[in-house]
DNA sequence: GGGTACATGTAATCAGTTACATGATTTA
DNA sequence: TAAATCATGTAACTGATTACATGTACCC
């Protein structure tokens, strides 16, 4: 049996919810979507679906004509790890591996540091919260207290970063 | 010319700071030090600093008698990559990559998410608390203020599980 | 003196990244 | 109609993880 990566449940988890899906549409949908929680190369959406294929958590068919694009769906097989995965709580812890964060750790100026880090998140805030915005309607609960994770980390960061900027 | 990776400048920073250090050495500072931040497998500790020493940026001796440990130091070409580094202040952005969170986002259960995660985050954030107060003088200022940021997101983690948990 | 934990290292595998490529649309 | 840009995909590489392996010291 394969072992199944954060990234394999995030395909399965897009392909659930569209239905069915091409790599194509993977990639659209998770840069619309887990994008920001967890992005993924366009090219695992190529090669994660064969592999999770062959283990038979997909069906996937070929379209009949022109460019012939692998559309995939949920097996049986695939719903049930995608159930199981969702019903076991996470007990990884994540770092916070951040490089902003490296380079202060081993002693870089924390004053320009900040400054940079600063605007970064402040973008990435302000993104966010358009987003919930414009957005936050159509989103599911799930998508919904996401983003708000991200948002209350986000604060943090510029709470953080502000305070190392007055040197 | 080899790319470097964070876990370069890991290395590179590690050593810079001990002097000399042997793989097995690497492996028990990063565990003590950065490894909250930013963990390292050990067997990465062996082939990161081939790499380092092929490229120039190490210098590499072997012991003479008995197990014959490889003793790496910087090379003035080293010590260069790693001022470079830190006075470039990092323009990479770091996405949550929280596994709790990517359940919680395509439909998990909050509550028992919520409670597994509150438990992992209250261990760490006592763990970190502990480090500070235990071996807080005897830190850099760099890894005093690293500290921190993790304090502070372990404490904005608590607050949005804590939230959760109360189904 | 036998187990068990720590010390130390190599080898094999694989996930993930980067680079390469080309067809189809839109736009200036 | 030339030039971007979007759409779509494959191939090659390599950093990172996992698995394997052996030596040494301590302790019951």
């Amino acid at each position: 049996m394969i072992r199944l990566t954060p990234v394999s449940y995030i395909v399965l988890g897009l392909i659930d919810a569209a239905g069915e899906a091409t790599p194509y549409q993977l990639k659209t949908a998770a840069a619309a979507s887990v994008g920001n929680l967890w992005s993924v190369q366009h090219a695992q959406l190529y090669s994660e679906p064969l592999r999770l294929a062959d283990a038979g958590l997909l069906d996937e068919q070929r379209e009949e004509t022109g460019r012939r694009r692998r559309v995939y769906r949920l097996t049986d097989a695939g719903r049930e790890a995608l159930t199981a995965w969702l019903a076991t709580p996470a007990d990884g812890f994540t770092e916070l591996r951040d490089p902003g964060l490296l380079q202060l750790f081993f002693g870089a100026e924390p004053g320009p540091l900040a400054a940079a880090q600063l605007g970064l998140h402040e973008r990435r805030l302000a993104e966010y919260e358009t987003l919930q915005r414009e957005a936050g309607a159509a989103m599911t609960e799930g998508q919904h207290l996401t983003l708000e994770a991200g948002i209350a980390h986000e604060r943090e960061w510029i709470r953080y970063w502000r305070n190392l900027a007055r040197d």
